[in-house]
DNA sequence: CAGATCATTAACCATATCGTTAAGTATAAG
DNA sequence: CTTATACTTAACGATATGGTTAATGATCTG
């Protein structure tokens, strides 16, 4: 079990760093899902599909069901998922980001309004 | 460059999945940085930070400016970062992941409401 | 029991990744 | 012109990743 923020971070982002395990994510948030399920829309070989299954699992992404001899797998909803950790970091940079993109916008808007409105000397800046 | 979404989710999410350019990444989001700046925290060599700013740069999660000698880093902020199309991934799991963590009864009533949560401010997706 | 089904593990291969050291390029400074 | 500085490229090695086929395990079904 990974535990370190970095290496969950490390964990997280790389399972999400294949289109295959991306779709699987995607299915699986349909509702839990069987290996067959999961195998059935890729032209990949079934165990190819269950090193994925093993990677997203031990990201702790998805858990697994065993109920005969089907694995059923859902999403893992749980308050330390590593997704969390994820999320909140690109969060951190959209804020960033979106603060970069809207700065012209921002700046213009600034300037047009201090012709009606020369009282603006509060910083646009949250961080 | 990378034009597919699935493509460049691939290549934001496998960058984004080492430490040392996650690293890199917090100390260009405080501002431009040369590459001599950048590798000074690390202990490893100076040709693998200049690979983990290729692969950055390649990404185009960072833009390169070169003044004589020095290459300055910057954080690539425009509106079609792959940034934004990874947050954009997470954010629409990060809300399943929150609707599972929530109790039952709240998801009942975000059922029989059908609303969104006026407290999200955190709605990037441009779909 | 015998065979079919669901899935994993083993063994292997090709390619990618992350690091190294050594050499090369370009610019600045003495 | 010579040397120092900033950085990249080349060549290499160890390990990881993503796929394959074949074999194995476990459970259901006739």
């Amino acid at each position: 079990m990974v535990n370190d923020l970095s290496d969950r971070l490390d964990t997280v982002f790389s399972a999400l760093a294949d289109p295959t395990r991306r779709s699987i994510l995607e299915r699986l948030a349909h509702g839990e899902a069987s290996g067959t399920d999961l195998a059935q829309p890729f032209s990949i070989s079934v165990p190819a599909i269950s090193k994925h299954l093993r990677v997203l699992e031990e990201a702790d992404l998805i858990l697994r069901r065993k109920e005969g001899r089907t694995h059923w797998f859902r999403l893992a909803a749980n308050p330390d998922s590593p997704m969390r950790d994820a999320a909140a970091w690109l969060e951190h940079y959209r804020q960033f980001w979106e603060a970069q993109f809207d700065s012209l916008d921002t700046y213009l808007q600034a300037a047009s309004d201090e012709e009606q409105d020369p009282d603006d000397s509060s910083n646009i800046s949250g961080r």
